[in-house]
DNA sequence: GAACTTAGTGAACGGTGTTTACCGAGTTGG
DNA sequence: CCAACTCGGTAAACACCGTTCACTAAGTTC
């Protein structure tokens, strides 16, 4: 078996040499100098050489995304299961402040998958399935939180018509997801209004953590940690748990 | 002295014609499609000839964020001076609107000078002055806003100390905004909190905006604007005025 | 009108993505 | 075992790119 796919198995290895090599230019010089040249002559190959591997540099930037999105789930999880049996807020403020962690220091592949316009990010929106998405496990861990408290949120119906078309499709996804978990969510509690604020949750944390990988906070903020807890504690105290 | 500055005038003109001819180029194309020849040819010159007026490819798009940046400021004060005697919440919520209205309309634009880590965005950070600089109009009229407020923000003592001194140099700098548009604001009334709200306010104005622009949203929302006016909504409500 | 400044040129260098024809080793079937 | 076939890799070529340099010609200044 081994001699029957030893094409492939070294087939396998190059593939992913070309990626560690991509990454590695992504990190070192930005997305501009991951060169299907230079990858190339990293690896003692010839450019077009390439080509039997991907089908353009569009193509292996692409790849290249899943990859990131696969670490940074992995680095997510990995966060996550760190405190297997803290409670809910607490796991949230992990994920988040990992989020953070994560996108600092891997400034140019979070430019790269949270923003680009070019770049048709295959893990993101579109799937529809929760699983294999950047960001999975804040939304699941935010859905738990949600799940975990018993009162209802405050605004639940202050979410206008036109919104509940898709809020309800996205609260279908969330349940099915928190099910596959194991877990158990009732659409009484994962109401719109709270799905409404996981949404608003997400745009906070990738705003901050956006704001702040590119420096564009309107003035220079010498330590953005203090803010960034700040508005995390506050986000997970309006959820409706007190924290 | 219009044959004295002859030579001058020229070159002003073809200035603008190569920063035109860029700014089409990204905008039909992407920031990668801005290229000094396709500039060059556009105008039907040699690129070499580009390096009389930028000394390179870096520094003429770093001057295009600066018209970019020109031309937004200008968009937002626009909307703001269409409805000068209108409350202070209404001009909130018509900056915001413009805002995304822009980004949207904008891209290509936008990505440059708000989601880029290599482009240097001289009118971002940094300068500490709030004139020239992109968020201005906007953190400007939620001043105002905030001033307008007779009655204390609820969460004044609820901002850590280790963000006062960032707070507290800010402050400075936006009381000194207002008083330079002929407003008039104490210290009490834009107090810390009211500060951290102001910024809060632009983490998820810019969260959802670049969220929408760059489809990073969890799930495809079909009509995302009930959405973003329902987040200015809550955003302005929390600002202490009863919208 | 001589001296000087300056916008623009053309050629060149080294780099890029991509296509094409080709080769040689690995695999497969008779 | 050998012919047929698959497939990873190569070299050459094309059309681009940013940038530098020597040079020209027109505008400006004295």
């Amino acid at each position: 078996m081994t001699e029957a796919t030893r094409r492939e198995k070294v087939r396998a290895e190059t593939e992913r040499d070309i990626r560690r090599q991509a990454r590695a230019l992504l990190v070192a010089h930005g997305r501009d100098a991951v060169t299907l040249r230079a990858i190339a002559r990293e690896l003692g190959i010839t450019a077009p050489a390439l080509y039997r591997y991907y089908d353009s540099r569009e193509d292996l930037l692409n790849h290249l995304c899943e990859d990131i999105c696969r670490d940074l789930d992995a680095e997510l999880s990995a966060a996550l299961t760190e405190l297997p049996d803290a409670p809910a807020p607490a796991q949230v403020f992990a994920v988040c402040r990992e989020f953070r962690r994560w996108a600092l220091a891997h400034p140019q592949e979070f430019a790269l998958v949270f923003a680009s316009t070019d770049t048709t990010v295959p893990c993101a929106a579109g799937g529809g399935r929760v699983d294999e998405q950047f960001g999975r496990v804040f939304l699941e861990v935010a859905a738990k939180l949600v799940a975990s408290d018993p009162a209802p949120a405050p605004h639940a119906a202050d979410v206008p018509a036109e919104l509940h078309d898709d809020l309800r499709y996205y609260q279908q996804i969330l349940i099915a997801a928190v099910a596959d978990k194991g877990g158990r969510v009732d659409e009484s509690v994962l109401h719109l209004g709270a799905i409404h604020h996981i949404l608003q949750s997400w745009v906070r944390l990738y705003g901050h953590v956006a704001l702040e990988v590119f420096g564009r906070f309107p003035f220079a903020v010498s330590n953005p940690e203090p803010m960034f807890d700040l508005m995390l504690t506050q986000m997970i105290g309006e959820m409706g748990v007190t924290a």
